[in-house]
DNA sequence: TCCGATCGTTCGCCTTGACGAACAATGTCC
DNA sequence: GGACATTGTTCGTCAAGGCGAACGATCGGA
């Protein structure tokens, strides 16, 4: 299996990373860590497959989520224009929502910038399980959160709520801007 | 050990959960996944400590990253708005960054609000490696990304760059705001 | 110099993760 | 009814993950 041993390799790579970021010895965090030398040796070398367990204990040691150790690298500075970008979910034209970082892989957010007119209330189906979604206004006022119990907010609020449940965005002002993460935890 | 009995409860919950979701039998997500039927078993019975290989293998076939598998629960509705929250980097009056949602264990972003006005640029010393920022203005404009070749922006302009070089942000107008996504991948 | 501590690597051994097979239960079709 | 396919569970077997021990290299102190 190719994609094994690549997940195996960069692994291998993540800890050593890892390791050094927190300066620590080898012998020091396989102590840390509960697990022997040996085994963190041969995890280094790319050498092992190891269980949960053990990569968790290597996560907790280390102060990092496990993905930070079995996730690919990353990206450079990209810059997206008001008025530019992908929008999606535009059949409404008082609403439109710009994607502006998606979800990379083995991360677990989008980023949209919101632009919204008042008119009728932007309602979306539930997400997948799991979702929270985290929006601030940046300019206008809109009401925003779980269809049954949406917040009326303002320029620099911000409210979070679960995004697997019925929700809405509803603007109550011309030019209403705002930014949502979405977040799949 | 105690935490490590927790976590093969939780991933045992966490796959049943997902394989529920996506509506696939025991038999078919462990073909997908190509593993054994018996080793599925043990594993949503909590009577297993997998490697990350078949891990890995399981949360492909699920398409979901590992994390979603090996992560506790989550919050609800949270409300902050304009002018509160825990305001961090404080120490000039022409800069203030809120903090509105911290990274909960397993997650790897924080959310700001950022309120600046006109003054010295405010020059951030590298983050941790790996770590990417995102930011949007909402309102004026600023100078905004590494040191070396910050970029103008205003309302509505959309910027990532790696936060593990020295970075910038200076507003160009008074009572500029931003949303600031610190993510570390 | 020698000694002790620490480092990372390699080795042999043992336990367990993952395998395929067998099994009982259920559902569908003829 | 029987035949077939699918389901999830249990079992015995084997290879590998993880263990402790041994080893050579390096460093600091007497």
């Amino acid at each position: 299996m190719d994609t094994s041993a690549a997940l195996i390799t960069l692994l291998a790579a993540s800890i050593r990373r890892e390791r050094d970021r927190v300066g620590l010895s080898l012998t020091e965090l396989a102590k840390r860590a509960g697990i022997a030398k040996s085994t963190l040796s041969q995890l280094e070398s790319g050498g092992g497959n190891p269980s949960v367990e053990t990569l968790w204990a290597l996560a907790v040691a280390l102060g990092v989520p496990i993905s930070r150790l079995i996730d690919p690298p990353r990206p450079h500075v990209r810059v997206i224009r008001a008025g530019e970008g992908p929008v999606t979910h535009s059949e409404r034209a008082d609403y439109a929502a710009t994607l502006l970082a998606s979800c990379p892989p083995g991360a677990r957010r989008d980023l949209f910038r919101i632009d919204a007119e008042p008119g009728e209330a932007r309602t979306s189906d539930p997400h997948n399980p799991g979702t929270m979604e985290h929006a601030i206004i940046g300019r206008g006022r809109a009401l925003v959160g779980p269809t049954e119990g949406p917040v009326e907010l303002g320029p620099g609020d911000y409210i979070t709520y679960p995004g697997d449940v019925p929700h809405v965005f509803r603007a109550l002002e011309p030019q209403t801007t705002a930014v949502i993460v979405m977040e799949h935890v």
